[in-house]
Parts: structure tokens; sequence; C-alpha cells
DNA sequence: TCGGATTACGTGCACCGTAATGATC
DNA sequence: GATCATTACGGTGCACGTAATCCGA
């Protein structure tokens, strides 16, 4: 069999043309490149070049093995790459979530389950996490709404109740409850990385206005600062997040209420069934 | 980049279960295999065993690395033998001849001229010659006549004209010049390998036997000992090869007499210029 | 006790770099 | 003289084998 640098060695000089050139490039002398020219035709037991004193060139047979040791060289990369990629996804549990607030919870506990496994997570639609966990993208989602696919296992994890925030000089500052079809056409702050009560606004108020914020500090500021109305849910003001100076009032939608699920495919449920049943004595979102 | 040996010992492995048994095939000591092992993680930094004290087995990773490896391996097998294929064939001139007579001139000539190459020849009907000439399976061939096609080089190089060798008392031995109709329906000795003339026999004979004889020396040897008709060539009896108990009748069919064309195609006529030169001065069947 | 895996240690080969030579422009 | 390829020579890394150890059936 042919060494791995032989073919290396081959592929720098048919790119490069000369000996020299190719052993710069391979940080190499260049006798030690002549030499591993010899050997190749010496291993192959095949004239490979023709040798004119002063210049070295393939010949057809020396072309042919060039272009397989290109082949070669590009698999055993493709090699490295698939596999370490390959690895990396086997101990990293890519977590898919439809809201931040299930998250602040479940990152730290599966970091604390599984402090051998990287985690990562992203928000993403509800379609695309279901398609994503089939595919294998995602290990663990947390969708909006029980999937009920027999191959997937899955387990309420907490509510969130969707809140007005508005300053109590607002006209419907005084409601006990409100619509969502009652704020349409009006301006609102919002921060971006909220998941589907996203889609949710932009379906129920179609005519209302989004100052969006990306920063989530700036968004802060800016709620503090402003009498735009905001959003806000129990959670965050069971977390104490409620501002002094603003009014939440409850959104009468149904889906303005939200009960989460954290889904995984049932051949991963014996892997995360630790984490289930953390969840199952305290949820995400108490 | 990993090694080529690392590879083949994964592989190895991978086939035969343990180290030990893999060693064995490798003929290598287990130290050196596990010691293989561990390199090829370390290289890749990934797990690719489960090490269980006494057994070693394959993960994941390294169920995908050893199919990597087999690819890889397998690659360059065939890189190996492609290219020496492709050498020896570039270093070889296959010749095709559709009768065995101006291969004996023809072949010497070859070797004479490109001592460096190895020559190869076979007997084949006319259209296989041209088919094998235009796919590159021959260099040269010999036809019964000039193929007449522009991408092809075509010179005449001998002439044959075919005899019926009779015994003295055969009543038709005293004609001076006979049909192979006049023939047919009679029992012939013949050796196998005539090229063409074997098609002539047979379409222009078909009520004839033939005694067909693999063997030349035994062919010669009947043709010695009994009384039944034979051929043979002007070639052959200005050779002296006709036998003195023999009388040889000129056949006067016009397929009885064929010209041979040397050809080549255009593109390898510069290479076999010489040939067609001394064949020019001299005939294949003078 | 045997078979399989790993560790420890010494050795030889093979690949490398430096230096020198040959050859062509 | 500059560039390119090859040969000669000495050094070093590394893959190997032998021997020893550990562990489980």
């Amino acid at each position: 069999m042919l060494d791995i640098y032989l073919l290396e060695h081959l592929a720098a000089f048919a790119e490069c043309g000369t000996l020299s050139a190719a052993s710069e490039k391979l940080h190499l002398s260049q006798p030690a490149l002549s030499r591993s020219m010899q050997k190749l035709e010496e291993c192959l037991a095949v004239k490979l070049f023709t040798r004119q004193k002063n210049k070295l060139t393939l010949t057809e047979n020396g072309t042919l093995a060039a272009q397989y040791a290109f082949r070669i060289l590009a698999l055993e990369q493709d090699m490295i790459t698939k596999i370490r990629d390959f690895d990396r996804k086997n101990r990293t549990i890519s977590v898919g979530c439809c809201a931040p607030v299930p998250l602040e919870a479940l990152m730290p506990l599966l970091t604390y389950q599984h402090p051998e496994m990287s985690i990562t997570s992203e928000l993403n639609y509800k379609q695309q996490l279901l398609d994503g966990l089939s595919q294998g993208n995602y290990q663990l989602i947390v969708a909006p709404e029980d999937p009920k696919d027999k191959d997937l296992y899955a387990l309420p994890c907490g509510n969130e109740q969707l809140y007005i925030s508005l300053p109590p000089a607002h006209p419907l500052a005084n409601y006990p409850a409100l619509y969502l079809k009652d704020l349409d056409s009006q301006s609102f702050l919002l921060y971006s990385k909220i998941g589907f009560w996203y889609e949710l606004c932009i379906q129920k108020m179609p005519h209302a206005k989004f100052l969006i914020q990306n920063d989530r500090d700036v968004f802060l500021e800016l709620v503090e600062a402003s009498a735009l109305p905001s959003f806000t849910s129990d959670v965050k003001i069971k977390q104490g997040q409620s501002r002094p100076n603003r009014i939440n009032v409850l959104l009468r939608d149904p889906e303005a209420s939200v009960t989460y699920y954290l889904v995984c495919k049932k051949s991963d449920k014996h892997f995360f069934q630790p984490i289930f049943e953390k969840i199952h004595d305290s949820n995400l979102t108490s």
C-alpha cells in the first residue's frame, strides 16, 4: 500500500508543476520531494515522470495517479470532518424551543444532568421544531401544544399567560382583561427573540405597529422610559420583572395562554427520563 | 492526515473483532495494534472504542471510521491496479490478425523495432479486428482487405494464395486448378488456427467434413501419414513446407487469393511509421 | 490458567534536512 | 549566475517486537 504522504507529495507536485514550488508549499526540502516521487514510482512499479535532467513532468500514468491522489486525499479529509461532526453531534444535546421562557429553566437542568455533553438551544416555530426533531437536528423540543405523534414522547412542562403591560394613563389600563384585537392598530415595543409569541401578535393584530428591539437591555430601558405598551407574562410577573409604573392586563384570547410540552423521540425517552421526572416534580415555568 | 497503516489496522480490527485476531491477520504484534488504535483516536480527537479492560469494541464513531477506512483502502487499491493496467496497456502493442501467416513476419519486426514494449497478438475476424482497433484493444491489425476508413491508415503488406494439397492418387490431383466448390462434400484435415480461411472453407464448402486439429504438430503428422486433402498456400510452399508426396493445386476462387493490409489509427501512424516503411520495402509474405 | 488488552523499554528503519553535484537557461 | 533536479551523508522520530503486567472468564 502507498503511504498517504506520498500521495500528498504527488498532489502538491501536480498542482505546482515543479518540485521546488511543491516543496515550498509542503514546507519540505526539495530532495525530500524528489525522493518521494522516486519512491512512488518504485512502489507502483510504473513510470510516472519524464525526466529531462532539469525538468520533471508527469506522464499520462502520472496524471492518472495524481487524479487518484486527489480523490483519496479528499476522501480522507471527508472522513476526518464527518467523524468529528458525527461525534460532536452525539455529545451535544440540541434543544429547540417555541419561546424563551421554558429554556431559562430547562438549560440549567440539562447541563446539570449531562455535565459531559454540550447543550445548544435555539428558538424556532412549531413545525420547524417537529421537523428538526424527526430529522435529528433537535433531540429535545418545547412545543406550545401536544404534538400527539405516536413516535414522540410529550409531557406538559408548564404554562405561560400573556399580559399586556400598559402605562397607568393608557385608556385601556383600567380594564380587568382585554383581547388582542382590542389592541390592534396601536404601537408596541416588542423584543424580537420571543419565539411563537411573535407569530401570535402578527396574526391577531394585523394593523398594529411593532417597534422591534433586538437588544434585550435596550428593550427593557425603552419600556421603562416610554409610554408605549409592551408584553409580559405571568411567569415574568412572578419573577418580579413587572415595572411599578406599569399596569399588567390579562389577555383573554385562548392563544394567549399556552401550555408547554417537552417532547423527545420515543427512542430517546430513556435517555431523557431523568429530565422528564424532574419536570414532573417542578415544571419549567414555576 | 491519517497514515494509511492506521486505516489498515482499523479495518482489520473491524473485520476480526479483537486485537489479537487482527494482529495475527496483519502479521503484527498485539501491542502494535493497540497503539495504532490509540493513535487513531488521538489523531481524530474522537473516541472510537469502548474499553472494558479485557474487551475492545467499536463505538458508533468507530464503525463509521471503519467504513471510511474500507472505502479509502479500496480506492487506493483501485488506484494501484488501474495505474498498472493503464501503464501496461501503454507499453504493449496488441496486434490483431486475420490469418497466421502475416504474423510470422510482423511479430519479429515489431519486437525488433520496439524492444521496450511487449507485443501480443491474436487471430480474429475482420469485423472484430476493426472494432478492436477503434476501441483501442488493438493498436495494429492485419485485415484481408482495405478497410477504407478515413480515420484509419492502411497499407498492403503482402498476398497469400490458397492451394489444396492432394495425394497423387486423388481423382482431382491432376487438374491444373480447381474451385473450392469442386471439393465440397469431401473430408479435409484442417488446422484450427488459420483465421479467416476457416470462414472461407465453411462458406464455400458447406457439405465438406473438416477434421479439425488444434495441435500443429499432430496436424502436420496426419497430413504426412494420411491421404486426406489439406490446405496450404503459396507462402508455405515457398517456405519449402510442401510435402514431396503431395500435389498442390491452385484454387481459382477470387477469395482464395488475398491481399493483406496492415492497418492502424491515423493518430498512431507516426508511431508505426518505421514498421510501415519496412513493409513497403519487403512485405510480410515474401 | 488462559486469552485479551495495555504499558514499558530498546531497536532499526525510513524519512528528513544539509550539503554537494550536475545540468539547463 | 540562477533555477531546478538528483545524489550523498548523517541524524532523529516513530513504528515495531519482546517482555511484563493487569484483568476477566
